[in-house]
DNA sequence: GAAACCGATGCAATCGCTTTCATCGAAAAG
DNA sequence: CTTTTCGATGAAAGCGATTGCATCGGTTTC
């Protein structure tokens, strides 16, 4: 239906359709009023007249003007961007939660600039500071960036979340749960179940090592000797399965569960056992982490922990909003907590 | 390192370390130069003296100063941004493309701005108008817009990049392949394999649909019966295998291989074929698509059709370089081609 | 009926950079 | 020794919006 006609018009004196994109004095000059007015409609239309705002949208249809967000963000001074930073894409324990804040962010129009920040903190930096460059309103980021930075960013006006994670003294805020805590629950889980011999397979990252941190505390405090333990890299997926199956073959003590950083682990570690012919759970036991939609739907089903992404987005977004308004936050951090799903594989 | 003194300093005479983040013109006044040299001095550190420069880079360092991308790009106009529109992130096929595309660009110092069009039209519509507005250098999407966005996009100075499709007349240029041939090679593959009874899993997605098409008019040419088929929402995903795998039990002639349009999907059969007592691919065959990581480490591992994501993005790359600099593209559709990989499961 | 108010609009000063053009001293050319 | 050339810098005009303040009819209010 749109269908700006080819720019040009009976516009005034000025023949000013030259072959620029045409800008909101174009459009003002159209429909006759104040560039200031245009500006209005756009931004509040309530506030203009209702026949003015009519002759303001022809005026825009007509010459196919697109607002320049670049001249309104420096103008106001807020960019209606946000920057989400996360270690990457594929393979990420992250994307649900990061899609439906896209989603939700992209629905109150903003806008999310996204950043792979790799396990390299100079990246992270970067990625901040080019962020901050941009003026975005927030900077979402799974992880802490460095002391240079956090300067940085308590400098300016940008609001620094940090999900999945809940530091003692965040920079900003904080939305997350607290690793050491599953990793502790998961001990106790696996204790009640009878297991004996858990095999951990943990990344090289702080949120992995805190959950196994929180494991062995808790593994040895309820009176087993230490577990064994397999290391990955980042970020731990389907692929790491064989090694890691073929770790605990290669082992005296065979493990009867494997604790898992993630769901996609997880499943790589059941089609190993069973192509090794071995059940799960009844051989060996496994337990993923967060919940991805395919533990439910693997066979088994994967016993897994679920942190409610969904409910991370809604708080990062109301965060969002509070601070745009200005106002305070009643805590620095937001616990989300978590929840150990019992489902066949444990 | 980085240790920013508490902003203010022996500034001159205006005392202007208020509250605001320093500008251009602090640093400019701290370090004794105008602020064009500041300028200069950032985008094109080769034009000012080495003993102004480290002037200059004391001063940034002094006061702590970010720059303003906003004010930056508004008077260069250009970005150094580009806009990534794809459906979804979760069970994406892009996943890996994007990855390295947003790993690029980052590092040639621009920023991705991330879009999630969904399924709907609209929303892909307001994407390209939001990013548009902030007058990305490109715009790379996995789909087309309609047409009104086509015109908008036609009239602006931006780049439009559709990938992973070669339509007959794209609206900017398009890098990719023929789904039409993937499909047909497909049915080939099979042909050749000695499989007779082929089940098609797609989805309403115009590229699925072209796969189909190529699939269908090839096999019928070799001579067969067409095949049988199962609808799936989009995107094509791991937890849809339950359900096709239920269509298949209950046909009457059971299919001996199962077309997929992910590997996610290809995966999500296997484990449901295994589960029901099949062998993969000795009672039933399955073939995936993309060439996911996973497809190599599946048991068993999957065959499935590559395409370069590697190469897609250094194509865009080149483009969006191209296109900056002004040049002329030689041709507007680029073909990556695809590569049937064969592995165990058919 | 004068004062106060109000909704709708215009004027013009910003926002913080980039970039053209001019300037200026020094080195190179004549 | 003058004239060019050149490298380094400054002055100032934008870039395209937003927004505080002023204006101006027309209502209300008393």
């Amino acid at each position: 239906m749109t269908k700006p006609p080819p720019a040009s018009s009976n516009g005034t004196e000025q023949g000013s359709s030259a072959n620029r994109p045409p800008t909101l004095t174009d459009v003002a000059r159209e429909a006759k009023v104040s560039s200031a007015t245009v500006s209005r409609f756009l931004n509040n239309p309530g506030v203009v007249a209702e026949e003015t705002g009519a002759r303001i949208r022809a005026a825009i249809e007509l010459t196919g003007y697109i607002p320049n967000a670049l001249a309104g963000d420096l103008a106001s001074s807020k960019s209606r961007m946000v920057a989400v930073l996360i270690p990457h894409l594929e393979h990420s324990l992250f994307n649900d939660m990061i899609e439906r804040m896209v989603g939700e962010m992209t629905a109150s129009g903003n806008n999310v600039m996204i950043g792979l920040t790799g396990t390299s903190r100079d990246r992270t930096d970067s990625l901040v500071r080019a962020a901050l460059a941009r003026r975005v309103d927030a900077i979402i980021s799974t992880g802490p960036a460095s002391e240079a930075v956090d300067s940085m960013v308590a400098r300016s006006r940008t609001l620094f979340i940090q999900v999945w994670e809940l530091p003692e003294e965040p920079v900003g805020i904080a939305i997350g749960f607290s690793h050491e805590d599953a990793g502790r629950d998961i001990a106790r889980f696996l204790a009640s179940r009878g297991y004996q011999r858990p095999h951990l397979v943990t990344a090289d990252s702080p949120r992995a090592q805190a959950r196994k941190q929180g494991f062995f505390t808790e593994w040895q405090a309820l009176g087993h000797a230490p577990p064994s333990e397999s290391i990955v890299d980042m970020p731990t997926r389907f692929g790491h399965a064989r090694r890691v199956f073929a770790d605990i073959r290669r082992m005296d003590e065979r493990p009867d569960v494997v604790v898992c950083g993630s769901d996609h682990l997880a499943q790589g570690l059941i089609v190993e056992a069973q192509a090794a012919g071995l059940r799960v759970p009844d051989d060996l036991g496994v337990l993923g982490f967060g919940n991805n939609a395919i533990s439910g739907e693997m066979r088994p089903t994967i016993t897994s922990v679920d942190v409610d992404g969904a409910r991370i987005a809604r708080e990062v977004m109301a965060a969002i909003a509070r601070h745009q308004e200005g106002k305070d936050f009643l805590s620095r951090k937001i616990d989300v907590g978590f929840r150990l799903i019992a489902r066949e594989s444990v």
